[in-house]
DNA sequence: AATGAATGAGTGTTCATTCAT
DNA sequence: CATGAATGAACACTCATTCAT
């Protein structure tokens, strides 16, 4: 015999909300933890109150929670920039603040961006997730600006805004490795090098 | 009884290798193309004109070719990068020097580095084989001889060693991605970014 | 929300123990068959409805079917034993009782016996059951009750009910592969030689 | 460059024969330690100063070895039989002096009789070899042949040489798995358990 | 004959996805 | 909507056997 105990009090579409983000914050786990091709739909739904089947009622495929993921991600990530960009006088103090919001962002949630990192080797699912580019013409923008306002020289901005991003996540890893985890160290490390590499770099007519 | 002495430069040792080296190849296109863990061992035999058991006649497993196709770019890339170190004369021509190697050896194997990337979504594969990491030793030593001999300012050497190697890597990826592929503004973009950055690097005491 | 409590009387529960004897029924089959390492999954799921998948949702390997096997013959023939040491009053009436349980008992199940028998090639498959093993001891506990009662003299007690169970087990055999197969010389035959062996048998401090 | 090298000295047929033995021997421990399907053919010929495709000279398939091996075991022991039954004046001396042989034998040769036996796990190859069915012929004829001349009263023929030799195996195998392996009491056990048995056996008209 | 690389069907097992309930 | 059993293609890997040398 089944007994069907409904304790929705016609409040579906939080619990619609609330499931979708257990999903989302079980998948950013296991996918952090196993990668993603190695990571199961169960292992997802493990963590979870739900079942397999529900699972494919909030994302058709595990894929499309992947992206997903990847757009929470950099979807929460792209306010947090656009603040410090606001706030920053000069091109250094927004690299500063920049690099500092996205290593503090990696210590409490070094997972997601594992994963929705760019350059991964799993590149079709990575590297080209909408929001993901999202990020990066973000930063780009904001490169771009800098220099249209004179605060930094004009460069090669596709090649300035990859490497720099590159230099930030490798030295963020090499960071999150260390122990103790220290922050400021790391933040400046990136930010003398990349200002002081811009000051050098051959200026460029993009 | 008879007994056979192979000396190893028979029609048989020569197909031998060429079927090591098709495998080799196969697999350095089909990791390239989807990654290790997605790529399945008759995506690599398919582009061969061999069968699934005689890819087990030549390595031991997935992965094992995966390690050494890692080996195989690592050791084909090192030697280069000796000579260079041995012929330039001060930092900024060594690191030009051996930059333009890099971006050179891209050109023709662009898919090895692809791969052998460190930062990659399967770490334990990527990051730790041997040669690899003998690789990162490689241009760590020679940053680490150059701030001996002062030619460089001394500073953290994991995270400038590190931090290089992913700026070369990425902006290595974005030339390559470019038409028409131009090495030589892509090497100065580099070499200056990094020289710049380093003059400006935080001393550390490591 | 909904809860669903299952009280494993529905159709779902009904059709799951119809699976999980199929199955079972099946593996009795093929391994009797074939034998235990000849014997595939594929042969198994093959006399059954159900597909690969659905055979490791019930076990989750061909080990467990195949200790499965083994426990469910066991767990079936033991409680036959017990009532019939119970009913006996001497050792030749329980003798006679149990082996001709164990004659019916395969005359409807063959298979099971030819499997869990020991001796068989795959030692550690057959011999190391548990349920075997309890078996084997049910056996050996009458046996050594008989000689403390002095119903049998005191001999080597596991020399006695492995050669005991093995003449069982032979003769057993034989009985079925005649035409007819006649239960009754059989056991008398099995019980006549047995008594009139242990009457003989040296004895032992065991 | 490929050197042949001829140390036959044109006794070919010597060498035929003593690959074909080589071959055997290799097999009888293969086979023994890890059982008819687990073995491989490379397996034994790792043993061998010999190639796969050499195996394939002597022996048509892995199966033709088993039954060749079995074979050989069963030709080996046979005349051992026989010679015991002409040296035994009754039929007690006859059963002891034939299980000592074989209790000796398993001492020596342990592996080849756990495979060889019938009742093994994979019947189709173990209780059909032709000379294997001789063995048991070979016992059977003494036990007609004690009836006839009185020694033994008239049983079921066929029953009464699968107990015996059902006994004789299983206590063997007991015999070996106790330390130190002692022959005489596990001989004189069973030589007791049947000879007492036989006694008690209901005459048939076989 | 002898060799050992090549073959490919076959093995146990996994897992994204579907669908009857 | 939720459930979880069913599905079956796919995977890495093995191995008896063949065959060019």
């Amino acid at each position: 015999m089944t007994v069907a105990v409904d304790t929705s009090s016609g409040r579906r579409a939080q619990t619609k909300l609330a499931n979708r983000l257990a999903i989302l914050d079980a998948a950013r786990e296991v996918f952090g933890e196993m990668g993603f091709e190695a990571a199961t739909v169960r292992d997802i739904i493990r963590r979870t109150n739900l079942s397999v089947g529900a699972f494919y009622n909030y994302y058709r495929s595990k894929d499309e929670v992947f992206a997903a993921l990847a757009d929470d991600g950099a979807r929460r990530f792209r306010p947090i920039l656009r603040a410090v960009a606001a706030e920053a006088n000069d091109f250094e103090s927004y690299l500063r603040a920049a690099i500092r919001s996205y290593f503090d962002f990696l210590k409490v949630e070094q997972e997601v961006w594992r994963l929705t990192r760019p350059g991964g080797e799993s590149v079709g699912h990575v590297r080209n997730t909408p929001e993901i580019i999202a990020v990066f013409d973000e930063v780009r923008s904001v490169f771009a600006d800098a220099m249209e306002r004179g605060l930094a020289p004009k460069v090669d901005l596709d090649y300035l805004a990859a490497g720099c991003i590159a230099v930030a996540r490798e030295i963020g890893d090499r960071m999150m490795e260390r122990r103790p985890v220290e922050v400021e160290p790391a933040v400046e490390f990136v930010v003398r090098l990349i200002i002081g590499g811009v000051g050098a770099l051959p200026r460029s007519e993009f």
